[in-house]
DNA sequence: GCTTGTCTTGCGGGTTCCCGCAAATTTTGC
DNA sequence: GCAAAATTTGCGGGAACCCGCAAGACAAGC
């Protein structure tokens, strides 16, 4: 058995480095890499089947790095080590996951139980392991209970980007009006209607602005994200005059 | 001689601890603390006059928690001990020192020759240590080339929080066409004039998003820093209308 | 003093955004 | 299959935004 260590901390590395061979004593090989680039590289080399992925790295984050590895071997078992559970992150991990796919969300700050036996559960028995915290940011995300649908995230992603109402339709098959509409759906969600001042009517904040600065206070996206959001659109533009 | 240590990630907390006892042999004592807002009661507890500080923290993020150290006893020396060189940081960081202290700034990606030397230069000889690459920000961001200007900079935090043209003036003292001049004036640095699509006048980008969405990108700004200026807005509204 | 350059302000207009209203369309529930 | 509910779309208008133009304000340099 071999296992792929994919994180950019030195330090959290050869922790996780140790953590695998306690947890796991029938492993044979620890691979590292520093980012995601580098473990995309190594994973196709050695074909793993076991990766820990850190979500935050510089040259391509745990997400990209974790999509391309899976469209290649949607049966590879990844599990997700991350400091956070921003919901940008918990998204755009659930957004990626295989049909069937067997992976892990525990947190840095876990302890070495929990770390050793998300190990065990994920890389031996093919079980799905998300730590409590991710697991109530995920139900909280998806559920519709003060949460997001698809359609609303799809449209704050846009906004932050900078794109006009005009692209936007363009993008997503629809009229300017019906847009707008979603927006105002999603202003009211943000709750960005709040006056900033208190004489009249002048004093509001700019919605559009507001909203992206809500969402990214709130987590609902992060740069990542927003890196990822980019690297989409400008894919899409690239396809659409080719 | 005693050191405070602020970092909310145990394993660098311990890898911290230990650089220190071994740069710093005349240290007799090292508290640790796992926030900016415990690490501010520790400081003030103990009058620390040595402090090793991580930056990105959840409670309390580091720049927050150094301004109110620094307020209280500016001849503290501090090291800002972080992953990242963001522009954000290195801003929010010069922006808080007071005049003539003794500070440093040096990556975690850092040798440990380079710690333990900055350590000593800070702590022992009341230098200024910044890492190359920090160096290398600063320059960029407070040089004329390239760079942003403080008025720039301070009109940007406010469209990121969303404000509208309105209230930017309000805040600012200045009438609402000096805003827009501004504006523009950032857009033509940013870079956001240029079309997504080709089809002559429409699909263009939104400027105002568009504009927060590359500083985003740039990491001029970033979560941290909109935190607090979100905080400063607040104190602002709370101050205005009493 | 005068000039030059930068910054600010007002005016005016074109564009985009925000949204109420109502009709058309799709989806849902039974 | 049909009625209710949700979504989409068009129209129209008020507000905000973006910006060219030109006149004042202010500081610096000679």
């Amino acid at each position: 058995m071999e296992v792929l260590i994919v994180e950019d901390d030195p330090l959290h590395r050869s922790y996780l480095h140790d953590a695998v061979l306690a947890a796991l004593p029938e492993c044979e090989l620890v691979l590292e890499a520093e980012n995601g680039r580098i473990g995309e590289g190594l994973a196709r080399q050695h074909r793993s089947a076991h990766i820990v992925m850190d979500l935050q790295m510089s040259e391509r984050n745990g997400i990209e790095a974790a999509r391309t590895i899976w469209k290649e071997r949607p049966d590879t078992r990844i599990l997700f080590w991350s400091n956070y559970a921003d919901e940008a992150y918990v998204r755009g991990v659930s957004r990626i996951v295989p049909e069937g796919a067997a992976y892990g969300y525990v947190l840095k700050s876990a302890s070495d139980d929990r770390l050793k036996l998300a190990l065990r559960s994920i890389f031996m028995e093919s079980q799905c392991v998300i730590d409590r915290e991710v697991r109530g940011m995920q139900q909280k995300s998806l559920g519709n209970i003060n949460g997001f649908t698809d359609v609303e995230y799809e449209i704050l992603v846009d906004i932050a980007l900078g794109l006009t109402d005009r692209m936007i339709a363009r993008r997503q098959n629809l009229s300017l009006r019906s847009v707008q509409n979603r927006l105002q759906q999603l202003y009211e969600k943000l709750n960005v209607y709040q006056r900033v001042g208190e004489e009249g009517d002048e004093g509001r904040y700019n919605l559009r602005s507001r909203a992206v600065a809500v969402a990214f206070m709130r987590k609902l996206i992060n740069y990542s994200a927003l890196e990822r959001a980019e690297a989409e659109l400008n894919e899409w533009l690239g396809i659409r005059h080719n």
